[in-house]
DNA sequence: CCTTCAATGTATACACCGTCAACACTATTT
DNA sequence: AAATAGTGTTGACGGTGTATACATTGAAGG
């Protein structure tokens, strides 16, 4: 309760513990995370940790939950609900591949393999699935409106997850700091993203890619 | 020279640290493979790798071009030159996820976060953009022939690698381990590969997912 | 042929790591 | 006031990557 036991007992170790490891996974990447580390950085022995967490896995994930519940705001805060759902797909996307950039170490605990077991901590998956219900939202709102290839809802969103997780990915790996882009880089994530979701369309219009994309 | 060396000097320790490397990758995994392991397993001393590889980096680099190496030859071996880029497209996105299916620690070791600074090995990245270059000669096809759309070749390799790479992923991932598709999982990854492929054609031919997809 | 030398191996050591077990302190409950 | 459960510490075990110094050897040059 009081805010300064300052002895003994820490007062909110968890929490300080899940702060320290967020920042030096922002800091310094996910690899050089130790559970040793973020002990001494909060001042306490190397197994006060173990009090809280049952190992690093545990802490991962619940570092993973929080980043999928980030994800989710963003996402969720570039939908309009009386623009096309072609319009708040594109924005989605957007959002989603800045947050990757901006947060490219909370992106990789997220979906690298730094985790392992993900299936058994369901309030992560949880955490996950709710973003990409965003998506499928908007598919299904299309799909009702004529405008997208008719079926199956979860199909057509993973495609454009998929899509934009790839870039993602393909981004924070570190594959297109060399190539020569014949845009600029905004235009290049614009354009990944206009011609990935224009897959759904039943009746793409015609576009070409050389004008810088005016839509 | 001679094979059977059998005492001080081990004849090709290099070659021996690198299968004994794989081997534990596609048994346990990147995260689990360990300098030290590998020379027990090698038969030689905790430091003797060192005389081969600079670091660990520097060998995982070297597992990576290897699979680059394999991506490479499984994708070529899907092209048909006298088949349309479409149907190309189709069967190297196919065998490409199939690869990483069949050897999702190396696949992992290629994308994963576990090899930092790409950009310090050349013919690592070389091996790469070779596979890259398989897609990109196929959209070149492709806008030719007036079937895609016209503009930048490099854009729209780009927006099917990113599609394909992302699926991967995610599988490799465990992201579809739970979740209950509508359809066979071969016919899932079909299914995302024409979507995906479809924003490239200039005039898609509309289509349904309910039946399970007849071309 | 013998010497020399670079290549390739080893032994030892340092500084880390995740985590277990035993013990110490303290807030809360009985 | 005593017991207990929660939270902290100390110390240890077995693992890791890698630097340093030393040993062995096959090949090259006198």
């Amino acid at each position: 309760m009081t805010i300064e036991t300052a002895n003994y007992h820490h007062g909110n170790l968890r929490l300080a513990l899940l702060d320290a490891a967020i920042d030096q996974i922002k800091e310094h990447g996910v690899e050089k995370l130790s559970m040793r580390g973020i002990a001494r950085i909060v001042g306490v022995s190397q197994t006060a940790p173990y009090r809280h967490f049952e190992d690093k896995n545990h802490l991962l994930s619940e570092v993973a939950t929080q980043a999928f519940a980030e994800l989710y705001e963003v996402s969720m805060a570039a939908i309009n609900p009386s623009d096309s759902p072609i319009n708040n797909i594109h924005a989605t996307g957007l959002v989603y591949l800045q947050y990757a950039m901006n947060n490219p170490e909370k992106y990789r605990v997220i979906f690298g393999s730094r985790i392992q077991n993900r299936q058994s901590y369901p309030s992560m998956i949880e955490a996950g699935e709710k973003s990409f219900q965003i998506l499928i939202d908007q598919v299904e709102r299309g799909i009702e409106a004529g405008d997208f290839i008719p079926g199956c809802a979860l199909i057509l969103a993973n495609t454009l997850w998929t899509q934009v997780h790839g870039a993602a990915s393909l981004i924070l790996d570190g594959f297109y700091i060399d190539r020569e882009l014949p845009m600029p880089f905004d235009d290049f994530l614009k354009a990944q993203i206009m011609i990935g979701s224009r897959a759904l369309l039943l009746n793409p219009p015609p576009i070409s890619l050389n004008p810088p994309s005016n839509s």
